[in-house]
RNA sequence: GGGUCGGUAGCUCAGUUGGUGAGAGCGCACGCCUGAUAAGCGUGAGGUCGGAGGUUCAAGUCCUCUUCGACCCA
């Protein structure tokens, strides 16, 4: 015999389809982005969904510098599924990608050019400056932007928004003059780090810290016993012990913190040498884990621990400034040291290094600054630009904590010898410690007090939505938070939450160039107490916004600038115009006013559906957005917030260059494809932070595979279908109705879980589905039916219209997800020219097709089929059976009704066997079965007869091995092949 | 250092208000098929649910501590 199974190979249906089984996504799907295109889809979209309800997730700008990472990936995938799956869940879903464009780090690449060259920023105009910043940025949009779209995201990618956009910047400096005319604004200080050599403040990321020697001093603060209260041996003739490594910030201090956790006690010296600072009989406080080595500091040569001291009789001591007395009382108060010093309960204070007290001056650190804000201290105004004490200053004016070059200055030596004088310096020791110092000049910071301005969060706002919102910034915002905003995952409502209680007020000015300006001008004269420090004028606001308009904001750059703004009711002379430029924050936090509001495709109440982004935004944009819109618009500008985790290595640790985990997202997308990456998003969960790496990457890959075969099958199978060749419901097999069942829960699933986000829930639904019901049954059980069967059989052709709504659906559900391969399936049925699947909708799925009870029905059969599938497992172990097809299995039933089940079922056919034989019967002792599905044993028989040679059943019908079966003559005889 | 969140099989994830011996899919191993074929089907091995302690008749599920990781802040 040549090959008996050849010779009926071209009488079979088997499956026919140019649809691939490996997809070249790397080379195809540029492709496909070129249809999009071609054919307008997003534009189509919006013309065919009008007057449905919108939805519109507004997008978070990315900063435009540098190639896409992959956690840029992770979000603008999030977002990209959630626009296309509202779309066909229904909804006229726009989306609008942004670039965030101002700010420090496209400033310092430019200045970096500078440097590079030798020429120094202070020489180039700042207009210059700026232009060359926008060109830097415009470079960087429009590489993302073909990073973003090679990613498969859809959009109105032809008419972007950009925080540097004239119209952009107008709206942002009218949206900051509502702060400056609803009296939101205000001028005030601050301690940042500043650059004595370069005589500026710096930024967070422009700080790099190297170690540092410096003095550390120990200080005695005497209790003030006639503002203390407390027993006699404290306020008598006790002191608090301080520590600090920055002596000269003494002058400036106002409180000492101390921590109600931490255990202290009076101390007393007991023995000292002659002429150490510290002497026999001096009483001091200090945290007990810190008492000995402070004393050792000391030189101490014993000491006793009087008694333990509470947190309750520490806070209403009051101590003396060291300085107290030593200025005539002739200078001015702020020229003088003798105000009292009181003792603050603060949580940053430890144990761990020092005495427990930590000497607070709120002009110089971060955390003096908070505790100074919140028990109202006073901010001194000490140290000058160049870092030197100011010239009036009594006994160190002048003196310089850090020379023009960086090095060391007089100031610490002062303060030291000063202290020494007056006997409060208990101990001193030149120590090394990590210290910030400048990225570029490498010279040493300071914390210095510096004049900023803000946006107060807690002023009572008059503009008639204080009924509706609440009255202040943080009233409404929390108001929001709270019971106007829908939160996914919920933990984010109180990670906002709190975050926003316990903020101090925006800094709202920042010290540079690349940016919009805080377009406000001060009476020269006035005080920034005075009412009319800042000039409120709507007409002059008007000529702003109208310039900027036209011109951007270099406008407030230009000569003459002051004077064309003030226009002819001012004289320009009597004011001055500020030159800082606003937080970047307030930039992107102005974006509902620009796009959400402004903008045509915009939502008709101006607010978005969803704002989605990392976790980190809750401190940046979820933040700033609420509290701009809060103090602008009286309400939060998003309805729902959708915060994702950060993208980590394989092991779950942070990317980073230096450790070479970073895997780029345009690597994947070159060597795997775009919908590798979608389904990688798709299939995490955001929740938390994800994981990515070459382990992870290639099971996405594998499921991607196995999912592209079963539509290969499905494509392959429908080749000859047509949609006259349709089976009414009522005509089908009970199986092809199971099947559709299946598909209406699904429906239901999916739409519930993509109106939750939940798209893990949804690919994990459909892959199962896919893989569980389809491939390993369905499919399995319908290709005798599919392959073997009349080309017009009914059930064929029933399963084949199952087939065509499986293809259909899944193909339509999975889109937002594999939006490539998703068009590659719909395409591969229907190609004319302007099809895509992107215009689709879900599909409806009839009421009818849910029938819960079948449903019952063939989760039996399955159940009776798994115990079938084991025995002929068993058969295979021993060589009795390969194929099932061998096999007649016997399958004894306890249960009459189960016996009537599976008589009415091609059960058989269900079990890819040849034949079948129930019996309601109990089975012998060598029939096989499952403790969990008592009274149901198999016992392995051989089927009787030959195997067809076309069908490769074994049916007694089949005489010899020439001769084909029954149901196989029938077919071809229709062929008239024989 | 502080705040927040998270750690269930090699991988991605389910595990409802604490309650039958901890699940799915993938991967892996083995077998079958050779008419979805660099595919398909079946069977199987993998987990002291990060660790310790506690509450309870009963804990992956509640509480405390601890470890590791991430984000924000310092």
């Amino acid at each position: 015999m040549v090959n008996s199974g050849n010779n009926f190979r071209a009488t079979l249906q088997l499956p026919k389809t140019d649809f691939p089984m490996r997809a070249g996504l790397p080379q195809r799907e540029p492709e496909w982005l070129q249809r999009w295109e071609k054919i307008k889809v997003y534009d189509r979209l919006r013309e065919r969904s009008q007057g449905r309800p919108t939805f519109v997730l507004h997008d978070g700008p990315p900063y435009a510098n540098g190639h896409l990472h992959i956690g840029h990936a992770l979000n603008k995938i999030l977002k990209d599924i959630i626009v296309r799956s509202q779309q066909m869940m229904g909804k006229d879903s726009r989306y609008v990608p942004g670039w965030d464009c101002h700010g420090l780090p496209i400033e310092w690449k430019i200045e970096e050019q500078y440097l590079a060259r030798k020429a120094a920023k202070s020489d180039v105009p700042i207009i210059e400056l700026r232009d060359e910043c926008r060109q830097f940025a415009e470079k960087w949009i429009a590489i993302q932007q073909d990073e973003f779209r090679r990613m498969g995201v859809t959009g109105d990618w032809k008419n972007p928004y950009l925080t540097m956009d004239y119209d952009a910047e107008s709206v942002i400096a009218s949206e900051f003059m509502k702060f400056v005319m609803n009296g939101i604004l205000y001028q005030g200080f601050k301690p940042v780090l500043w650059s004595t050599v370069e005589k500026t403040a710096l930024a967070g990321a422009e700080v790099e810290y190297k170690e540092h020697q410096t003095d550390a001093v120990w200080v005695r603060f005497p209790i003030d016993r006639e503002k203390s209260q407390g027993s006699s041996d404290l306020v008598n003739d006790a002191c608090v012990l301080i520590w600090t490594t920055t002596p000269w910030t003494l002058p400036s201090n106002r409180a000492i913190c101390f921590n109600s956790n931490i255990h202290y006690s009076l101390y007393e010296v007991d023995r000292a040498p002659d002429g150490n600072h510290l002497q026999p009989g001096m009483r001091l406080l200090i945290a007990d884990n810190l008492a000995l080595p402070c004393m050792d500091k000391a030189r101490v040569d014993s000491f006793s621990r009087l008694r333990k001291v509470s947190a309750d009789e520490i806070q209403p001591l009051v101590c003396k400034h060291p300085l107290a007395g030593m200025v005539e009382e002739t200078q001015p108060e702020e020229n003088r040291w003798d105000f009292p010093v009181p003792l603050i309960d603060a949580k940053h204070v430890t144990d761990d290094d020092g005495t427990g007290f930590v000497h607070t001056a709120p002009s110089h650190g971060d955390d003096d600054y908070l505790v100074g804000l919140k028990h109202g201290l006073v901010m001194s105004n000490n140290i000058e630009e160049d870092g030197r004490f100011r010239s009036d200053l009594p006994i160190f004016g002048d003196h310089a904590i850090l020379q023009e070059n960086g090095k060391e200055g007089s100031a610490n030596r002062t303060v030291i010898k000063t202290l020494t004088e007056s006997a409060y310096l208990a101990a001193r020791q030149r120590i090394h410690h990590s210290y910030p110092h400048s990225w570029r000049s490498k010279a040493p910071l300071i914390y210095r007090s510096t004049s900023q301005w803000f946006a107060a969060i807690d002023q009572p706002i008059c503009d008639g939505m204080e009924r509706i919102h609440g009255q202040t910034i943080r009233h409404r915002a929390l108001n929001a938070i709270e019971n106007a905003v829908h939160w996914t995952p919920p933990t984010g409502r109180n990670r906002l939450y709190s975050m926003i209680e316990n903020r101090p007020d925006w800094v709202l000015s920042r010290q540079r160039a690349w940016g919009v300006p805080l377009t406000c001008f001060t009476k020269k004269g006035s005080k920034p107490d005075d009412d009319d420090f800042i000039l409120r004028d709507a007409k002059v606001n008007e000529r702003i916004v109208e310039a900027f308009r036209k011109e951007g904001a270099n406008a407030w750059y230009r000569e003459g600038a002051k004077a064309r703004f003030l226009g002819p009711d001012y004289d320009p002379q009597n004011y001055d115009q500020v030159f800082d430029i606003l937080d970047v924050w307030f930039d992107s936090g102005s974006t509902h006013a620009f796009v959400l509001r402004d903008r045509k495709d915009g939502p008709s109440d101006g607010i978005a559906d969803l704002y989605l982004e990392g976790t980190d935004q809750h401190r940046g944009w979820f933040q700033s957005s609420l509290l701009q819109s809060c103090g602008t618009r009286g309400e939060a500008p998003y309805r729902g917030v959708l915060t994702h985790g950060f993208t980590l290595d394989e092991k779950g640790r942070k990317m980073a260059k230096s450790e070479g985990n970073t895997i780029a997202p345009e690597d994947i997308i070159h060597t795997r494809g775009a919908d590798i990456l979608r389904l990688w998003v798709a299939q995490s969960d955001y929740r938390t932070d994800l994981r990515i790496g070459p382990e992870i990457l290639k099971g996405v890959t594998d499921s991607y595979r196995r999912i592209r075969n079963c539509f290969r099958f499905m494509l392959g199978n429908l080749f000859d279908y047509h949609a006259s060749d349709e089976v009414g419901f009522n005509d089908l097999p009970e199986l092809e109705r199971w099947v559709l069942h299946r598909l209406a829960e699904l429906d239901q699933q999916v739409r519930q879980d993509y109106t939750a986000y939940d798209f893990q829930r949804v690919f994990q639904s459909l892959f199962n589905f896919v893989n569980s019901d389809l491939s390993s049954f369905y499919f399995d059980i319908r290709k005798d039916t599919l392959y073997c069967d009349s080309a017009n059989g009914p059930t064929r052709r029933a399963a084949q219209t199952v087939l065509d709504k499986l293809h259909r659906h899944l193909t339509i559900w999975l889109a937002p997800i594999l939006a490539f391969t998703a068009e590659d399936i719909w395409l591969s049925r229907f190609s004319d020219d302007e099809s895509s699947v992107h215009l689709q909708d879900f599909p409806p799925s009839p009421s009818h097709w849910l029938d819960p009870e079948l449903a019952t029905r063939w989760e039996t059969i399955r159940c009776v089929r798994r115990t079938v599938t084991s025995a002929l497992e068993i058969g295979r172990e021993k060589k009795i059976i390969g194929s099932s097809l061998q096999a007649c299995p016997a399958v004894y039933l306890s249960d009459p009704s189960i016996y009537d089940l599976l008589s009415q079922v091609q059960f058989a056919d269900v079990c890819i066997t040849s034949d079948i034989c129930l019996k309601l019967d109990t089975a012998p002792k060598t029939a096989f079965s499952f403790a969990e599905t008592p009274g149901v044993s198999v016992q392995l028989e051989m089927a009787s007869g030959h195997k067809c040679p076309r069908c490769w059943k074994v049916l007694p019908e089949v005489k010899d091995d020439a001769t084909v079966c029954e149901r196989c003559h029938h077919v071809l005889a229709e062929l008239n092949v024989e």
